[in-house]
DNA sequence: TTTCTATGATAGCATTACTATCATTAAACA
DNA sequence: TGTTTAATGATAGTAATGCTATCATAGAAA
């Protein structure tokens, strides 16, 4: 039985890696779920143990706290972007196009061919957009990120690097812009949904088509 | 006696103004230095109360909950900058030169001139780099826009899409780059510090004139 | 002088964030 | 086939957190 893509995040997200288990795999799905729910702050392991009918200590088990739970979320998300970066302008030539197809993923965050049964990715991206940041924004960022546990954060931004040099190879801030694009997606999606006197993109429009606009306007404004 | 500036924030934001009381400025002065020192998840009202010996009830009377004493801090700021950019604007007829005023102050979030006692303006600076993002990514967003707690957020972007507009008046993206100008400031500062393989700058640099020069190359490029 | 207001002191309580122990069941192994 | 082993469940417990409530007191305002 096949459980969809399978992602090698960094052994210390997890004391064991959820992908491999059954309960694994319904911490994840339920995780999704109330986290979207509730919010990260409310969100608890005991609710998740309520909600998936097992136990805090099974739980803990896999996850040292919901810190690192949230984490290993992050951690797919930017991995399950990378891929579908790397896969969808694999076969494409025009940089430009590449780009587009970047930016269209980093918005809408969807794939019509890559599917985990187990993981929402809809709601996945809503809890992005929400809560993603506060993955880094820890006291403990530093050590966490000498234990590698942003890498996957920093293979995506390097894959973003790449297409925007081979746009413009002179370019000098291609690290900057591509880990600036992936925040103002989701800070300006998060603004034109709650606060939308700090845009001038509205979010009611299908699938963020305006956001999307921006951004394009935005990178190749800077890139040129 | 002078306390230095006072800003009027939304009511909502505190129970009592603390701005008002010796014991008020108090909390606002240890409030910076503890969330500083410990951040914002293991900052508690109980350990603020220790250190400026007073007692949890007595917090309490200022602010419903620590969410709301960080967002007091973070409207501070956002009306500090306002504030520092309205006043450093004034006298320039230049509108690059305006412009490059205001990524300055956004990105040092200095002042020789404007001081207030009891408010760490550089701590503050640090501790908005970090915890500034969690202030508006809570479950109760909607709820406080509608009560007005972002005003003060609202308003600098208002500023500064004014000054981007004077400089280009057919810019059509004015408040959405006034907000990325704002985030990215911030977080391009903690990349380097913290996650330097997302950035092209370095934060070692003197001031952040590296950042500076980031900053004005993308600004100038987008609204060109 | 009285009243009001701000603060302090203390207690208490439900929830959170764990840790520890022991039992059970299913899979792996020999 | 019997026996380890690993994963999960069940239960208990504990310190800290995030509050709320009550009463006392000191100083300012009326």
């Amino acid at each position: 039985m096949s459980y969809g893509i399978r992602f090698d995040l960094n052994d210390s997200l997890s004391l064991r890696d959820p992908q491999d288990t059954e309960l694994g795999r319904k911490i994840i799905e339920n995780a999704i779920l109330l986290i979207d729910k509730l919010g990260f702050e409310a969100f608890t392991f005991k609710k998740l143990a309520a909600k998936i009918e097992s136990t805090e200590s099974s739980i803990y088990r896999y996850f040292d706290n919901k810190h690192m739970l949230l984490l290993f979320l992050t951690s797919w998300y930017w991995e399950w972007l990378n891929y579908l970066i790397i896969s969808e302008t694999k076969n494409i030539s025009d940089s430009e196009k590449k780009i587009k197809i970047l930016i269209n993923i980093m918005v809408r965050a969807k794939s019509d061919s890559a599917h985990t049964p187990y993981v929402n990715e809809a709601l996945l991206h809503e809890i992005m957009v929400k809560e993603g940041a506060k993955s880094y924004h820890t006291s403990a960022v530093d050590e966490e990120n000498r234990s590698g546990l942003f890498a996957s954060y920093k293979e995506l931004v390097e894959t973003i690097s790449q297409l925007l040099l081979d746009h413009n190879p002179t370019f000098p801030y291609a690290h900057s812009l591509a880990s600036n694009m992936f925040e103002m997606a989701n800070n300006q999606i998060f603004f034109a949904e709650h606060l939308p006197k700090l845009t001038d993109v509205k979010s009611c429009q299908d699938d963020f088509a305006d956001i999307i606009d921006m951004m394009e306007y935005f990178v190749f404004k800077i890139l040129s």
